[in-house]
RNA sequence: GGGGGAAUUCCAGAGCGGUCAAAUGGGGCAGACUGUAAAUCUGUUGUCUACGACUUCGAUGGUUCGAAUCCAUCUUCCCCCA
C-alpha cells in the first residue's frame, strides 16, 4: 500500500486542497512539507506527537520534512480554537521553549543533510518591515474572506485583537517564504489550522502564480468530541519530567472502548492488517487492545525499556500482588516528621496526592485511601520507622499508587 | 471620540446590606457497579492546629455596628453610535 493510501486508511487525513496532486507528490517522495509548532510550552505534548508521527511516516516514504518552530509566530499567538486571547509570551520564554522542542523532536525525526530540516520562523519574521510587508503581501489578503474563516468567526463574538488577526498573515508568509527559499511545496497541520494554511497556498498562487498544497491531520478527538491528550491537570506531555512514562502509559491504558481502535490506527506504527483484526474484538477483549496501545505509544515516546517498565508496574499493581519497584515515590525529609511522627493527612499532601489537608481529610473520611492495604483513620500517625525498607505503599482511589520512603 | 453594560470560587452562572464560604449546572475527586472502559447512582469540591477559626466575590479607598451587595477612583472586557 502506498503512503497516501495508508494515511487515509489510518484516518489521519482530514482535508486536502488537491487530492490527486498530493497523492502524486507524497507517493513518489517528492513532497517537501512543513508542519509548524508554536512554542507555547517547554515541552511537546500528545497533540504534537501526532504531527511528529506523520512526519516520520512521510519521511520513511522518502519525503522531506521541515519542522518549523514558531519563534516568530509565537510572538503573536494563534487565535484558532481559542475563545480567549493568549497570554503574551516574553521573547526569553519563547526562545527557551524553542530549544526544548528541538531536543524532543530530534528523538523522532532524523535531521541533517538531505534529511529533515528544522527552521525557526523568527529568522525571517522578526526582521520584516511593516510597510514593506503590507505592500508585498497585504493586497493578497481579503479581510472579508478572513473574517469568514472559521477560526475568526468564533472570535467575532468574544472579541479579536488586531494582533491575533495577523496570525494568519504570518503563517501564510512562512509558507510563501519557504516555498521560495527551500522549495517547500506542502503544508500539514491540525484541522484547526485549515484556514491559516489556505492563506498560504492562496498567497503563493497570487504572488508567484504557482501551486502549493495543504493537508490537515484529523484532530484526535474522543467519542465525546473532546480533544485527547488532555487531563484535568493539563496536557499529557512527552517530557518524562512533566508526565512520567508510567502516567503516560496509564493515560492510554484508560482510553475509552469507543476510542481504542481509532487511536491505535492513528498513532501507532502497527501494520494495518493487524489493526483490522483487532477491529473484531469486543467487550473486555478490548482491554488487550488498550494494553497494546499504551505499550506501543510509550515505546515510541520513551523507548522500549521504559515501556516494559510501565507495563510491568501496571500489571503488578492492578492484578493483585502489590510489590512494585517502579511506582512513583516520594522521599520524606526529616523536617516533615514532627517528633519522629507524621500524620496521615500530612503524609498525603507531602506525597503530592492531595493539594491540601482538607482534601486529604475528606479523602480519608470517604474511604478513598489505602495505606499498606489498610484503610486509615484521619487520626492515624506513622512513626519514622514505619518507612524503613521499601517504605509505605499508599493507594489513592483505584488507580493511583505511591510509595513514601525515608 | 461619544454613550451604555459587565467583572463572583476550576469553568459557566445566581446572588435581596446582615440568615453568604456564596444557589444551580458542568468539570474534578472519592464510593457503589464493572473490564484499570462507558453509562448510572451516592458523597464531596476555599484554607487551617476543624462542632471552632481564618482568607475570598477585578484593584484601591470610603459609607455602615455590619459590604459580594451602597459610593468614589482606577484596571480590563463587551455592546451601540461615530
Amino acid at each position: 500500500m502506498e503512503i497516501y493510501e495508508e494515511l487515509k486508511a489510518r484516518g489521519l487525513i482530514a482535508q486536502v486542497t488537491d487530492e490527486e496532486e498530493i497523492r502524486e507528490l507524497v507517493n513518489n517522495g517528492k513532497a517537501v512539507f512543513y508542519i509548524g509548532f508554536d512554542p507555547t510550552a517547554d515541552s511537546l505534548h500528545v497533540g504534537h506527537f501526532m504531527a511528529l508521527c506523520l512526519m516520520k511516516r512521510l519521511q520513511m516514504a522518502g519525503n522531506r520534512p521541515i519542522a518549523l518552530i514558531g519563534g516568530g509566530t509565537g510572538m503573536i499567538g494563534d487565535p484558532s480554537g481559542r475563545t480567549d486571547m493568549r497570554q503574551m509570551m516574553t521573547p526569553e520564554m519563547i526562545q527557551h521553549n524553542c530549544d526544548c522542542f528541538k531536543k524532543q523532536m530530534e528523538r523522532f525525526i532524523e535531521f541533517g543533510e538531505g534529511k529533515a530540516m528544522m527552521l525557526n520562523n523568527a529568522e525571517w519574521l522578526l526582521n520584516l518591515n511593516y510597510v514593506e510587508l503590507l505592500r508585498e503581501v497585504g493586497g493578497c489578503f481579503s479581510v472579508n474572506n478572513m473574517l469568514r474563516a472559521e477560526c475568526y468567526k468564533q472570535r467575532m463574538e468574544k472579541g479579536l485583537s488586531f494582533l491575533e488577526f495577523n496570525y494568519m498573515i504570518m503563517q501564510s508568509y512562512d509558507f510563501y517564504h519557504m516555498f521560495q527559499t527551500v522549495g517547500c511545496n506542502m503544508q500539514f497541520g491540525g484541522d484547526d489550522q485549515w484556514s491559516n494554511m489556505l492563506g498560504g497556498t492562496e498567497l503563493i498562487r497570487k504572488k508567484l502564480g504557482k501551486d502549493a498544497y495543504a493537508m490537515t491531520i484529523t484532530l484526535l478527538l474522543n467519542s465525546e468530541g473532546k480533544k485527547m491528550g488532555k487531563t484535568a491537570s493539563g496536557a499529557v506531555w512527552l517530557d518524562p519530567a512533566k508526565t512520567s512514562p508510567f502516567d503516560f502509559y496509564q493515560y492510554w491504558r484508560n482510553t475509552g472502548d469507543a476510542d481504542v481502535l481509532k487511536c491505535i490506527r492513528m498513532l501507532t506504527f502497527l501494520p494495518l492488517e493487524d489493526i483490522d483484526a483487532m477491529d473484531q474484538w469486543e467487550g473486555s477483549q478490548l482491554n488487550r487492545a488498550k494494553e497494546i496501545l499504551a505499550y506501543e505509544l510509550t515505546k515510541l515516546v520513551h523507548g522500549e525499556a521504559e515501556a516494559e517498565k510501565a507495563q510491568e508496574t501496571a500489571k503488578r499493581l492492578f492484578t493483585g500482588a502489590g510489590e512494585a519497584e517502579h511506582m512513583p515515590a516520594t522521599v520524606l525529609a526529616d523536617a516533615q516528621f514532627d517528633g519522629g511522627k507524621i500524620g496521615i493527612l500530612n503524609l498525603l499532601t507531602a506525597c503530592g496526592l492531595c493539594a491540601s489537608n482538607g482534601e486529604a481529610r475528606r479523602l480519608v473520611q470517604q474511604g478513598g485511601v489505602t495505606v499498606n492495604d489498610k484503610k486509615p483513620e484521619v487520626s492515624d500517625v506513622f512513626a519514622r520507622d514505619d518507612f524503613s525498607g521499601d517504605g509505605i505503599v499508599i493507594k489513592k482511589g483505584k488507580k493511583i499508587f505511591h510509595r513514601a520512603q525515608i
